[in-house]
DNA sequence: TTGTAGGCGTTATCAC
DNA sequence: GTGATAACGCCTACAA
């Protein structure tokens, strides 16, 4: 007596609604699923009623092998617990819930073999579309990507991507070569002469174009790049090159540190404190992306506002519009000042 | 001629794998996705090159259509950019990952309307299980949801939630209770006497426990509670409930202030912060949870350790494993005394 | 407008 | 061990 009475086995099927109406399966279809609506109004009430005197819900999955195509989009972060992805995934979240699309996760872990396997094991489920958002690179390492994307491209899904890409794969931009330029010009004007940029290993392209930008606008005020640390992305990153850097060499006050994105900057800020030194007035910071805790610490972090969130919508879109203008401007960005760069006297 | 040379059309089914491996359909799909292995070695090895020099990638809907289960598990949670339910859903990917499976995720926004229609809504992929993560409650609001999560187990879909949980859902717990209770009287024992409480509306059930918790440790060691405020979860909630106070009321110094959770505290420092106030030696606050932020800041958070991540994983294991235990003792956890909380001269 | 029937890619139950 | 073949639940020409 493992089953009773259950009035409904298992879940209520399409097949089940249609009888209990009284109708085919094709009109059953048609009123709960179908795009082109033809149906007799009485014929629709009665299988509306039937669905959810059933408690109906449609079999996704049956759905996606008849359609070919699943009504998911695939997500791909380096880390989930990483402020910067999970506000980009809030995004892509409200945009999937607002077109009935489900969000599905991958964590890269930063490791390009990884995401290629990712990427193919994400293929099966046949979503509509897959949004890289970990750390592009440019090296040879990404090259096991290619053809994953390719083939997932070749099934007629689509690819977006964050930060600049080539090929049919759009891409969502975010202008962080004009933002750190902004950002680089605008603390020369606050006095500082002198900065040490940490940012992560050659070839990742946002941190290149941070460095670049940065480095641009902070010569052109006049100041000068003493060194640029290749550390990493994350917050231990920022921390430990810090760290080292205090230890290593003798760091004057009113030295500039740029970490490359605002995690990092945190891990520098937490360096700076725990080496005896003060963040601002004695040793000033700036981060990049404006994560929400950037305005809760103390001093608070001057930093370039991106809209995470808004660029996860955006690629959201990307992977649903029809219409797509590859020539779109990138995100302006804002430069933000707070107490981490206080004016130097 | 709508086909032309294109090699592989679409994507390489095992149809076509079959075939190029010259076995059958019920061979390729035995040693490529099939549980009991009996195939002969050599066949499995040509069908194993086909298969990889076709790109083959099993489809996943038609497997689990046919299968009548697909290998996801839906993580539900209130609000992805918030660093609890981010680093709660980094333990939940690992261990989908481990496991091959593939995670989904919905966003409640802390309503329980939104929250069962989602359920719903999910319930069409047939995922192996489901998680629970955002706040429970108690109230009748929550009832919305209980027809819900019964139709999905009665389709053999297991439910996991964080929190104790009637019925057949399995639990993930954490001792909200006694961590508070341990906090609060440990605070007493730094010289703290007068605290307000800011926590979520009554009903919420991480949030009462918590509450009640601290109240209990915090008289016993000869505290008073002044006043519990119902804000809510979030860092705004904790930013306004604490700025509204601090206007209207007058909060002598050597004031605690507790908030609910890590991102309510910080709400609360920074309030306390913009009044003119200062943390620690002025007002001191603590919170609960330790999300990493809580140790970049300054003065560092006082709080209780839940260790996050693994949480996650839990939930996800408990989705999985045939035994279950339902008498597990919950997770411990630890007061981690910071800079916020000073001994009181 | 409605119903019939074939198909989507896999799995699983059979005989062989 | 291996291979037909009937499901799985749904969609969609096509016919009526």
């Amino acid at each position: 007596m493992s089953e009773s009475a259950t009035p409904t086995r298992g879940a209520a099927t399409l097949h089940d609604v249609a009888r209990e109406a009284g109708v085919s399966l094709a009109t059953a279809s048609r009123v709960l699923n179908g795009s082109t609506r033809k149906v007799a109004e009485s014929y629709r009430e009665r299988v509306e009623a039937a669905a959810d005197k059933l408690g109906y819900t449609a079999n996704l999955s049956a759905q996606a092998t008849a359609r070919g195509t699943a009504a998911i989009v695939a997500l791909l972060v380096a880390d989930i617990a990483d402020p910067y992805f999970a506000q980009l995934a809030s995004g892509v979240a409200r945009g999937a819930d607002e077109a009935g699309l489900v969000v599905t996760i991958a964590i890269t872990e930063r490791d390009p073999q990884r995401e290629a396997r990712l990427v193919r094991a994400l293929r099966g489920q046949r979503p509509r579309g897959l949004i890289l958002a970990a750390s592009r690179t440019g090296g040879p390492e990404a090259a096991v990507l290619e053809p994953e994307l390719e083939a997932f491209q070749g099934m007629g899904g689509r690819v977006v991507a964050l930060g600049p890409a080539e090929g049919d794969i759009r891409s969502v931009v975010v202008d962080n070569r004009t933002g750190s330029r902004a950002l680089g010009r605008h603390l020369t004007t606050l006095g500082y002469r002198d900065v040490v940029i940490i940012g992560a290993r050659e070839g990742v392209h946002t941190s290149d174009d941070r460095i670049a930008g940065f480095s641009e606008g902070f010569t052109a005020g006049g100041g000068q790049v003493r060194e640029v640390i290749r550390a990493g992305f994350t917050r231990d990153a920022g921390y430990e090159a810090t760290a080292r850097l205090l230890a290593e060499q003798s760091v004057p006050a009113g030295t500039l540190v740029f970490g490359i994105s605002d995690v990092v900057a945190i891990g520098v800020m937490s360096a700076v404190r725990e080496a005896g030194r003060f963040v601002g007035s004695d040793i000033a910071v700036a981060g990049f992306d404006d994560i929400a805790t950037g305005r809760d610490i103390r001093p608070g972090l001057t930093t370039v506002h991106v809209p995470l969130e808004e660029v996860g919508y955006r690629a959201l879109r990307a992977v649903l519009d029809e219409e797509w203008d590859a020539s779109q401007p990138p995100l302006a960005l804002d430069v933000v000042v707070r107490g981490s760069t206080p004016v130097r006297a």
